[in-house]
DNA sequence: GCAAAGCAATACGGTAGCGTATGGAAGTAG
DNA sequence: CTACTTCCATACGCTACCGTATTGCTTTGC
């Protein structure tokens, strides 16, 4: 591990992390900067304080889940398996709404990034015959509520799958 | 508001409530003691320590949630609103969530719940001649996700019908 | 190679919470 | 009423964190 200097990019790339893997109560300035081998000199350095941090990292958050929601759309695949990327969300999914759960600034992230894929889900199903709704809602909701299930005993991937194909047949 | 001696109970409940409200940052001894009109005088006489207050929480919901779902399995209502309620969960559901992500004796309880009611969700379906499991655990999934989707633009209740419509079509 | 700017380490004062310990109030039993 | 138990208030020492201020090390531009 050598010294090196670090970027705003590489401390909000550490509190995904932390995020993701400890959750919203390890997003402290002193607890992330023994996590980069620093001292908070760097993190006051790049950041005003903890709110002006905690911004910057549900922003970046967003950016990512935006961009990958994008590439979702983009994908030339078959619907299911788009539909499936849309639900299915990223690594800090679970992490994000437990924050949201407590945060003002990482609800209002949260939904925004709801809507967008609530709306591109909507949208799919609606090109390929399928006008209703709610079951574009209830496919979505299934998406988030699959990431804070128990893992064993459930193929996520594949009760994702079966539902999609239940939708699908209405066309 | 009367001075009145307290039983656990009584914390017990104030830490449900803060925990629905504020998340599972506000479970903390000094601040419940303010929000009941007492000191941690009385909390420290009523639990060990923190921890062991923690764990009878997280006891306390799990018996909660036990006894609603057995609750919604005795009633002899339609099939669709036996589902609906099982799949709909309770007020400090979310919450609930949240700090399971983060604390592990939480994250235990609430998995003992999802696996019952992912249990009760097949069986009901399976008894109705909708034997596929991963349609049940689809279902509850849906009612997990609505739980942390916005609240505007959403009809959660309107939406796990739908579903619940489109599963029951199977038969 | 040297000034200036960019970045990090350290020390400090302040707040908030934990858990203990001890005194005292409020209920209860005789 | 008194003695005993149950419950709460308060004060204390301890830890962890926040944000600032100051100093020093690195890099960069010239």
């Amino acid at each position: 591990m050598v010294k090196k200097r670090l970027s705003a990019d590489n401390w909000i790339e550490a509190g995904l992390g932390a995020l993701a893997t400890y959750g919203p109560a390890s997003l402290r300035a002193e607890a992330l900067a023994r996590e980069l081998g620093t001292t908070k000199g760097s993190f006051y350095w790049h950041f005003k304080d903890l709110p002006g941090f905690l911004t910057q990292l549900a922003e970046a958050w967003k950016r990512e889940a935006a961009t990958s929601l994008v590439g979702a759309l983009e994908d030339s695949g078959p619907v299911a398996d788009r539909l499936k990327k849309i639900a299915a969300g990223g690594p800090a999914e679970a992490a994000m709404r437990a924050w949201a759960s407590e945060n003002d600034t990482a609800r209002n992230h949260v939904d925004e990034i709801d809507k967008l894929r609530l709306e591109a889900t909507s949208a799919l199903l609606r090109d390929v015959g399928v006008s209703n709704r709610d079951l574009a809602h209830a496919l979505y909701a299934a998406g988030v509520g699959l990431t804070s299930l128990p893992r064993d005993g459930i193929d996520s991937d594949k009760v994702l799958s079966t539902l999609i194909d239940l939708v699908l047949a209405l066309r």
